[in-house]
RNA sequence: GCCCCCAUAGCUCAGGGGAUAGAGCAACGGCCUCCGGAGCCGUGUGCGCAGGUUCGAAUCCUGCUGGGGGCGCCA
């Protein structure tokens, strides 16, 4: 077992079967970070009052327990009750070089695994991407490389919004404008200003909405020249969006559209389900769904409206669609929504209405995996000076502008030098989002995230950079370091024992779907091998083992940031 | 009016019911003829307020204050 943590825990639970029962094989054993020791155990003082003796106590016997096994230097009693723990330097030794042989670095595939849809990014046809998208993108990417690499069976879906009224005007706008003239001008990027002017016209022109309105029934019922345009409109959208992701190092393709239209088909039928069976009513003329335990205003039940009053269907129903095909028909065994935490309660109320409906079992967690806002520096919604929403290729392009004129006193051949800036600006901006919790709201700001120092991108993917610079010095490749890792200095040990703590931290980020966990844990992670660096010469140890134990530490650090930054979808260069 | 989220150091943020609440940045003071100074070491300040549960609360519960978000036919 790689992970101590996981293999003290195993270690405890035995002591207490040993000493009070089987009946405690199964209790929390407790175990934490300590700063007194490696680790430590608060199991005696959670199970005290039930064993009808004093917390040291049981701590003492606990302890004599543990004194004898081999991954163990000392377990001490301490305080009221703590047992703290001393790993033994031999069994954090062989863990680390045992780690550096094992391609997946410590970190088994998941005994229990599941089919897992993330739900992520969804952009709309024909409307810019914004900052908005920036988190559910950022988020939704780096979880699904975590749940793959712990060997879950990932879906990803892009529940694009490519369906709906709003569809009309674009239309009616586009064949106004001529097909040529709107190509050119969504092809140039001028989505904003396509929108806006459909929009415009809407509101402005009666005779254009009422068009609109026809387009929208024509769209509906299959009719072949709207469809043929439609095509064209989300066509050019992909084409968009795709060069986007492909930018931000995004794994989405085509292949993981979701999209709005593909659940129209089964609008109706979901509509007539839930009314059959009882879950939904009609309230003043449209099919509602009311969940127990959610009031609005005037302590009335909140809807959750499946057909509007004129026949339309909105947004919930296709998330009762899309919820009742993913369990039934895709078979998924958890759900996650990486969507903005203003949709808290809607999502409540979809998996409240899936549940009565029968549609979504226990065995099935469907999650709402809430994203706080982007804001400015005054906590406020991002927006440009003009109160405009910012254009998501916009940020990226500005990070990486930024970027480059961070390092660009580094590099004179101006391939290099953008490639480089490309690397370091997504990866600052990526890791600013991914490295704080995401459901609290966080400021944006370029000169924060593109700092060399402290917890950044950057700084990460500098770390990785110098430990090259150790191997092309040697003249030898990191995955040439073999060991054996032997561990004398202090600063090799706290390496080490972070380093095998790759793999809670891989497992703990995939339950949780908080990236920030794997995130701090990388910082970390650098920050310890920053220590070693400074006080343990790599290349003039003089005893040759010394130098060949510190080289494998140094090759097992860069492939686990490297492995850790890659499953961020932080772009790891080569030099710096 | 009802519901949800948030409030931790000057700033940006971590913190799995456990001991003296941490990190980065900024500030100040030191160190280093050293594998990349994009460094290392040190110093100071804090859990919005009031109760409660608990052996033990930043963490769980209640109330209050302040901020953000949501609340019938947009998504």
């Amino acid at each position: 077992m790689a992970d101590p943590q996981a293999a003290l825990a195993a270690q405890v639970s035995t002591a207490l079967v040993a000493e009070f029962g089987s009946e405690y094989a199964d209790a929390d054993p407790v175990i934490r970070p300590s700063a007194f020791a490696d680790f430590q155990s608060n199991v005696a003082l959670a199970l005290a009052k039930q064993l009808h003796l004093s917390p040291r106590d049981v701590a003492t016997r606990l302890a004599g327990h543990l004194a004898g096994a081999d991954l163990i230097a000392e377990a001490e009693v301490s305080g009221p009750g703590f047992i703290n723990i001393t790993l033994s330097s031999d069994w954090i030794a062989r863990a680390a070089t045992a780690q550096l042989a094992d391609p997946r670095l410590g970190v088994p595939l998941t005994t229990t695994p599941e089919r897992v849809v993330v739900d992520y990014s969804a952009p709309n046809v024909a409307k810019e991407m914004h900052v908005g998208h920036l988190r559910t993108t950022v988020v939704g990417d780096a979880l699904v490389r975590v749940l793959e690499f712990a060997g879950h069976d990932v879906i990803r879906a892009n529940h694009i919004g490519d369906w709906g009224t709003n569809f009309g005007m674009l239309l009616e706008h586009l064949i106004d404008i001529g097909e040529q003239a709107a190509y050119a001008q969504l092809a140039a990027g001028e989505i904003n200003a396509f929108y806006q002017a459909a929009k415009a016209k809407f509101d402005a022109d009666p005779a254009f909405a009422d068009r609109s309105r026809q387009r929208v029934v024509a769209l509906q019922a299959g009719d072949a020249e709207t469809l043929r345009l439609w095509q064209m409109l989300v066509g050019d959208s992909r084409q968009y969006y795709n060069a986007i992701y492909r930018k931000l190092g995004v794994t989405l393709t085509d292949a993981d559209l979701a999209p709005e239209s593909f659940y129209n088909p089964m609008l109706a039928g979901v509509c007539d389900d839930l009314e059959r069976a009882g879950v939904a009513t009609i309230s003043d003329g449209a099919l509602c769904a009311f969940p127990p335990g959610f009031t609005g205003r005037d302590g009335q039940q909140l809807p959750l409206i499946l057909r509007k009053s004129d026949g339309g269907y909105g947004y919930a129903t296709t998330d009762m669609a899309a919820i009742r095909y993913r369990v039934f028909d895709l078979r998924a065994d958890r759900i996650a929504y990486v969507v903005g935490s203003e949709q808290a309660q809607h999502f409540a109320m979809v998996f409240a209405v899936a549940r009565q409906a029968g549609w979504l079992p226990d065995s099935v967690r469907a999650e709402h995996v809430p994203i706080g806002m982007v804001t400015g520096a005054d906590k406020k919604r991002f927006r440009s000076r003009t109160g405009q929403s910012v254009k998501l290729i916009d940020l990226v392009d500005e990070a990486i502008a930024r970027a480059e004129e961070v390092i660009k006193d580094r590099y004179d051949e101006p391939e290099t030098r953008a490639q480089i800036a490309e690397a370091v600006g997504i990866g600052a901006l990526k890791y600013a989002d991914l490295s704080v919790a995401r459901d609290s709201s966080y400021v944006l700001d370029f000169d924060r995230m593109l700092m060399l120092t402290g917890n950044t991108g950057p700084y990460l993917q500098y770390a990785t950079a110098r430990i090259r610079s150790i191997f092309s010095r040697a003249g030898s490749a990191p995955t040439d370091a073999t060991g054996p890792i032997g561990l004398t200095e202090t600063a090799e040990r706290t390496l080490a024992l972070r380093l095998s703590g790759f793999d809670a931290a891989v497992s703990q980020t995939a339950q949780t779907a908080e990236p920030h966990k794997l995130a701090t844990f990388l910082f970390e992670l650098a920050s310890d091998f920053t220590a070693f660096y400074e006080q343990c010469p790599v290349l003039k140890a003089t005893d040759p083992a010394v130098r060949r134990s510190r080289l494998a530490l140094a090759a097992l650090t860069l492939a686990v940031l490297s492995a850790g930054l890659g499953l961020l979808g932080i772009p790891v260069p080569d030099r710096m």
